[in-house]
Order: C-alpha cells, then structure tokens, then sequence
DNA sequence: TTGTAGGCGTTATCAC
DNA sequence: GTGATAACGCCTACAA
C-alpha cells in the first residue's frame, strides 16, 4: 500500500503552496480558473483524498451521530433507524448505531462512547429501567450537543423529542374494542417507567370511561415484551371468575400470545375474546388471523427526527429551542377485532 | 459551553509539560506514581475528554467499521448487525450503517463515501443488482482495509467471507419435500446474480437427482422478494396443467404469498400443497399455520464477520490472508409442510 | 522521570 | 490570486 497522498504533495508537484491547493480543492471562488482546474485535476490523477481527521480536527465536526435503541433487530426500531439514516445520508451524515439492551447501566457508558467519539448528534430511545439518572441527560443538554428522544423519551429540560401519541392509541384501540361490543376488556401492559405504556394505558382507562365502562384495575396486568409472556399472561386472567371478552396489549408480541393462549384454550378470536396490539409490526399484518394493531409509522418517525436534528445545527441561535413532536397513531383493523362487520383493513 | 479541555489546560495548572500530561494519561507506566496519579485526579476534575480527532490524526485508525447492507429493517440484516455490534463494541470499535437498496451505484457510492470517512475496516452484503463491477473490491482489497463479506458475497481476490451454505439450505429444504411425499416441486427463486439464490436453486435440483425425480424447468420460476410477488407466481403456477404438489421458496416472503393464494384458491398447505420457505423470519414461526423455513443464524454469522476482521486488524503480517467460513444451515420442520408427521418443531 | 520539538493534514489569517 | 505560518490536540523520538 502507497501512502495517501496529501495536499503536500500535490503543492510539491505542481510548484504552489499548500494552502493554494486547499483552496482550489474547496472551491473554485477563491482561486484562478486555471489553478483550480489544474489542481483538480492532478489531485484526481494522484489519488487524492483528504483526510477526514485532519479536517474534523480543524473544524471540530464528525459528520457522525449516534442513535442509540434498545436493540436494533425489530421492525420498529429498524425502520426508524432506516428513517434517520435516510434522511441523513443525503446532507453528509453517517449513522453510528448503539444498543442498550434495556439496560440502564449501558445507556450512560453508551452516551459517554458516543460523546468521547465526537458525534454532532445523538438520537435516543430510553431504555426501560429503573434508574432516575436524568445527570447525563442534563449534561448532554448543557453540552450543547443537539439530542433528541424519539418514542421512548425522558422530559429534560431543553432536549427535543418525537414521540406518537400513545394516549391516543390507547383510546382508539379500547373504543374499537367497546364499538365491537366488549365490555370486559383487559389490558397487556408493562411497568409505567416508560412514558408510551403508561400514555397507553391511561388513554385505555380514558376510553372506558368515556364510554360508561367502570374501570376495574384486576383487568390491568403488567408484563414483560415476549410472545411467552402474553401466553403466561393470558392462561392467569383466563382463570379469573369473570374472564375478558377483550384484550387490549400494549404491544404485539403480547398480543400474539394472548391469542395462542385463547386458541389453546378452545377459545375462538374475536368471537369469544377480541385481541388488539400496539406497534403494527409485520407479522400482525401476515398472520391467517391478522391481529388488529396501532401503527406508530417509525420510519416518518425517524425522519422527523432526523429533521429536527438538522434544524438545530442549522439554526445560529445559540438558545435551542426544545422542540416536541407528537405523530398521531392510526388504528389499523383486523381480523383479530372485528366482530361485528368482517372486513378488514391492510 | 465552555472550552474543552485539552492536555495542555492540565499541563499549565500543573506546571509540568504536556507530554508529561499525555504520557501520564496513557498508562502509569511511563511516568512516576506521583505525577501519574495527580495528573488523572486533575484530568477528572477538569472533566478532560482526549479529543478523538487529534489522535485520529496521529494514529490513523477511526475505530469505526462501516456495515453496508441492501437495508436494515428485515430480521435477517438486523439480526447480522446485531451481531458484529455486539462483537465489536467490547473492542472500542463502533458500527456506522448504510444501506443501498439493492442498488448497484448506491453500492459504489456507499463504499467510497466509507472509504472516505477512513473507517478502519467494511463488512457488506452487496445488492442484488446487474453490474459487474468488481474493480472497486478489488481496489479495496489492495488498500489493505479489512473487507469482509457476509451472506451475500462477491468473489473477489483476496477478501474473506461468512456465508451460508445455501447449497445444502435448497438440499435440505427440497428432501424434506421428498420425504413427505411430494414429487412434482415448484422452486420460487431469483435472477441468479447472487450466489445464495443460485446456490439454493443447486441445491434442489441435486436433491431431485439424488432422489430420482425428474427436474422440470417449467417449475421453476424468478420473482422479486415480496409477499405480493409469492401470491402472484403462484397464481400463475396453480393454473397450469399439472400444478406442483409443493412449493420450496428461496425466501420466506414468496412462501408467505405463496400459502396465501393457495388458501385463496380453497386448497390445503400442507395436504394438497407443501411449503417451504428459506430465511426463519419470525413471522414464519408466529403464523398459525407455521412455515417450515431455513434458519441461517444471521447473529451468529455477524458475530463471526466481526471476528475475522479482528484476527485480520491484529495479524501483523503485511499479507492478510483470505478466510472463508461456510455456516451450515438448518431446516426448522413445521406445519406447512408436516404432512406425515404433524409433530412441528419449535 | 521529564521536557523540547516536530509532525499528523487541513484550514484560516495574514501579508504580499 | 497566492504564499508563509499558525493553529487544531495529541503523541513520541530525542535530549536532558
């Protein structure tokens, strides 16, 4: 492998100085036509390419940002991080992607990589634990380093968010529910350190009460994410006195296993007991008996947040303002759900 | 915001030099215990941060990899970046992602702009897409960056690669059909630009010879990856004189599509149709009727590409050699295609 | 053990 | 329009 060539060396060979080569490789304005062109063009000839470090080392910019997700390998994470890369890539960006895992402890080491690394940005999804360690948060906004929480988000001063409106997506989920003629409905949901399950549970409890249904808190149980605990969850509240015509989980897998569960149990879906998930992730879509689910649309998600990041470097105020973005969440109906009129959406 | 602070803020309150400073930062080895310990008490006090750009600069290595994938929403890709992310963090390295699409000048273009970024090393799954471009690998692999492909892989002099056997997927996929009885079997495939749909397309042609069964060109037929395209070749293939009595599609998507139609069609998967699929999409394994799939173990084939670049960073021989590793996959048994035995794997 | 000085490759500020 | 030079922050011979 030959060295890089540098600035220097191109200067050397054609006779000018370094700084004349800079120039003419930053732009045809502040140099003659025919340095610039001959410049250019011998840079191209000897492989020039310049050196990023030495540039991020001058100008203090990496053109990097971080996104960090509890683990990337689902659809809706995927697609939003799909969504802010896209939306990156075009002004110059690359996309540095992190995983806490749920777990705390790794949120702050991984803040703290991605701040040793010098990334212009950070997009975070919080993780689902129990610590109250908002310092990091803080810092980051003092640091003046653009953040911005997309879905699972903290309140802190002065950090942006975009979220979708999770108490909506309660509410509508629970009102099809009641239209379909349930009046039992239990809710999947999960502790409410996250904002979106409790938003979901609250406008599930909303709902209810809009509609006359006295709200009983034994229908409300919490659970973790998987398939196995919607089944777990199901075969407990299957065995109370008076058992659910509904369930609303707050999130898909939980509403997959509820409906293994009422199957196993020789119980049919929506006749006996309507399920509805939360987060529309493909196999809702794909199942024989497609599962009635609250579409949050990441991929806009990402986008707008991706947006909202380059607003704040752009803008020359040295006051950000925080900015909240809430995305309206769309009821898609099922097959899961829909008793009373059989047709279903896509 | 405040100014950061640099070796040379230490070495000004302490009155030492800043190579002191610098040499005391990296280790207690090249500096008395005193200064040792007073300079990283003073580091911390000062909230000092090394500035990743200046030793960038110095030791020319970014510590991040770039992983370049047709898109990263589908479990497979996010599975197999998980996986060199999670091999790769421990080691200090961070993962930028970039997806092209599925397009050739994407493809080209991401490779440069990572090129350009100066990572230190790129893993890529490349496009299903009509160049013959190879001269860009090929001035990769003479810059001596570590390359590494994964599951879908060009043939180039001098890169490694972690793939799949997808010969013995196809294989393993069509005997099972045999094995249950079917004797006339559809092969949904790709154009053969990649290697894994030629190759799973090998593999159920040889198991047809090996198991005495006539192979027909007429059952075999290209399609795109979606659902939709499944449903249509299907349509098509139901409708000629002798339709299959199984389906083998090289990709979960068309076996999804595929059952669709057949049931729309009135008949029965598996007793008047197998199906397979290839890929273990969770949704294959969540559907009621479950579909037999291949499963590939994207995780594991990440975490393997992330090893081979390690063993190639930290070989100090000046020529890297080539790797080669060939996972082997494994044909989960489930209920479309159980015919005999309904016994259905996990 | 510590200090001095030069270099990593660029860009920006002067001066000419 | 161009050239010399300093600066970005760190590391590392070499010297003391």
């Amino acid at each position: 492998m030959t060295k890089k060539t540098t600035i220097y060396d191109i200067a050397e060979k054609l006779n000018i100085s370094s700084a004349t080569v800079s120039r003419a490789l930053n732009g045809p304005d502040k140099v003659s036509k025919s340095t610039y062109d001959l410049v250019n063009k011998t840079a191209q000839e000897m492989g020039y390419r310049g050196n990023i470090f030495a540039k991020a080392l001058k100008s203090g910019k990496s053109y990097n940002v971080g996104v960090i997700v509890p683990w990337i390998d689902t659809d809706f994470f995927g697609s939003a991080i799909r969504g802010i890369q896209e939306a990156l890539n075009p002004k110059g960006y690359h996309v540095i992607i992190c995983q806490t895992y749920d777990k705390a402890h790794l949120e702050v080491e991984t803040i703290n990589s991605l701040l040793k690394i010098q990334v212009d940005g950070i997009f975070m999804s919080i993780s689902n634990s129990k610590t109250d360690n908002t310092e990091v948060f803080s810092d980051l906004a003092n640091k003046n380093i653009p953040f911005v929480f997309f879905d699972r988000k903290k309140n802190i001063k002065g950090v942006s968010s975009v979220t979708v409106d999770d108490f909506k997506g309660g509410y509508l989920a629970t009102t099809h529910l009641i239209e379909q003629g349930c009046k039992h409905i239990a809710h999947f949901t999960n502790n409410h350190q996250l904002e979106i399950f409790k938003n979901r549970y609250l406008g599930y409890k909303q709902a209810l009460e809009d509609h006359g249904i006295k709200f009983d808190p034994e229908l409300v149980i919490n659970a973790p994410y998987t398939v196995e605990d919607g089944r777990k969850t199901t075969k407990k509240i299957l065995k109370s006195k008076t058992p659910p015509d509904a369930i609303f989980a707050a999130h898909d897998f939980l509403a997959l296993g509820a409906i293994q569960e009422i199957k196993a149990q020789g119980l049919k879906v929506p006749d006996d007991i309507c399920v509805v998930g939360f987060s529309n992730e493909p196999f809702s879509k794909f199942m024989e008996l497609s599962i009635t689910s609250v579409n949050q649309s990441p991929l806009e998600l990402g986008k707008i947040s991706a947006q909202i990041f380059l607003d704040e470097i752009s803008s020359n105020e040295k006051m950000k303002s925080e900015k909240h973005v809430v995305l309206t969440p769309e009821l898609i109906k099922r097959k899961s759900s829909m008793r009373i009129n059989r047709e279903v959406e896509r």
